[in-house]
DNA sequence: TGCTGAATGAGAACGTGTTCTCATTGCGGG
DNA sequence: CCCGCAATGAGAACACGTTCTCATTCAGCA
């Protein structure tokens, strides 16, 4: 079933993702989607779920390059940005469902977060993250967030979500 | 329209924002309701747009106290974070309209986006804000909003929204 | 082999955002 | 006063997310 929403999604966005179709791509009935995914914004936060721990493990494979940690942290941030604006339907799709997500789904949007927050500390330096660290990995992830829905929505071309978080990384991290 | 739309959201949140119910209690047509606004989001986001432009309002009629610029930009988004999560469910509404809001309002997105940061870089200081000003503000209106879609996500509690407002602004404006 | 219960398939049904149709209203220009 | 026309009212109609119903399948078990 995320094969097909991620499938859909990628065709033609949020809007395409439809129950039926998601479904009937599957090979299964209505009613066992919604028996798995309670919701549309569920089934695409697990599927935005799956991106993201790709994207981790992508990255502890082939770690980020820079001397300091800004530039790791940029590099890493870059990285990811390619990767969703290379897919912008299906990455418009799971944006939009991240931003309209409910209190239903308030644990899939945090593990979201927390995932993408990792991936940040992860750059920054070997070992454990400081407070400050966790801090500005959060507002980083906050940034991204925002970046996305700005480029989804039309608002900024996708050269301006790696540039803001450019600078955002290099005015925090010093 | 405006005013049954922030009424409606204030009693129940997005889902209690009907176009029927918005038309009925404006005292017009389903139709007429669509004349003006191309869809729901967009009725939602002009009401946004209001309120930012009355929080604004207030703003210059009682600046923000503080010494530093950091006091100041931190005392008038906590000021607006106690404003938003006092009216929680309207709130929810608009919030969920920014995150959900497709390419046909991104004008109107825009509008809101600028005016947050425009309020943010008026709390700095007098006159015209520098280039770093004004990066700053972006990324701090981009915290706001990843903020609030947090809270009214139900990830975070609404004291959150003004932690994670005060820790970016007191690292980004030294 | 037959029984039971959970999972599933198939599809009807409902609610709400959105579109469409068409009659009515009201206003400015002849 | 009447015409033309844009705005509006009233409501049907449509699309899609969601829920519900009910029959069927199938694994486990006696």
């Amino acid at each position: 079933m995320i094969d097909a929403t991620l499938e859909l999604a990628a065709g033609g966005g949020f809007d395409a993702v439809q129950m039926r179709d998601v479904a009937a791509e599957a090979g299964v009935a209505l009613g066992t989607v919604y028996r798995y995914f309670e919701s549309k914004e569920r089934l695409l936060l697990e599927a935005n779920l799956e991106q993201v721990e790709a994207l981790r493990l992508r990255l502890s494979e082939r770690p980020p390059t820079g001397e300091s940690a800004a530039d790791r942290v940029v590099d890493v941030l870059r990285r990811a940005t390619r990767t969703q604006t290379r897919r912008p339907e299906a990455t418009a799709a799971m944006v939009r469902a991240l931003g309209s997500a409910r209190r239903e789904e308030s644990d899939a949007v945090a593990r979201v977060s927390e995932a993408m927050t990792a991936i940040i500390t992860g750059a920054m330096h070997e070992g454990d993250p400081s407070d400050r660290d966790r801090s500005v990995a959060r507002v980083l992830s906050q940034v991204w967030l925002s970046s996305l829905i700005g480029w989804v929505g039309g608002v900024d071309g996708p050269e301006v979500v790696g540039d803001d978080l450019e600078r955002a990384a290099r005015m925090l991290i010093s």
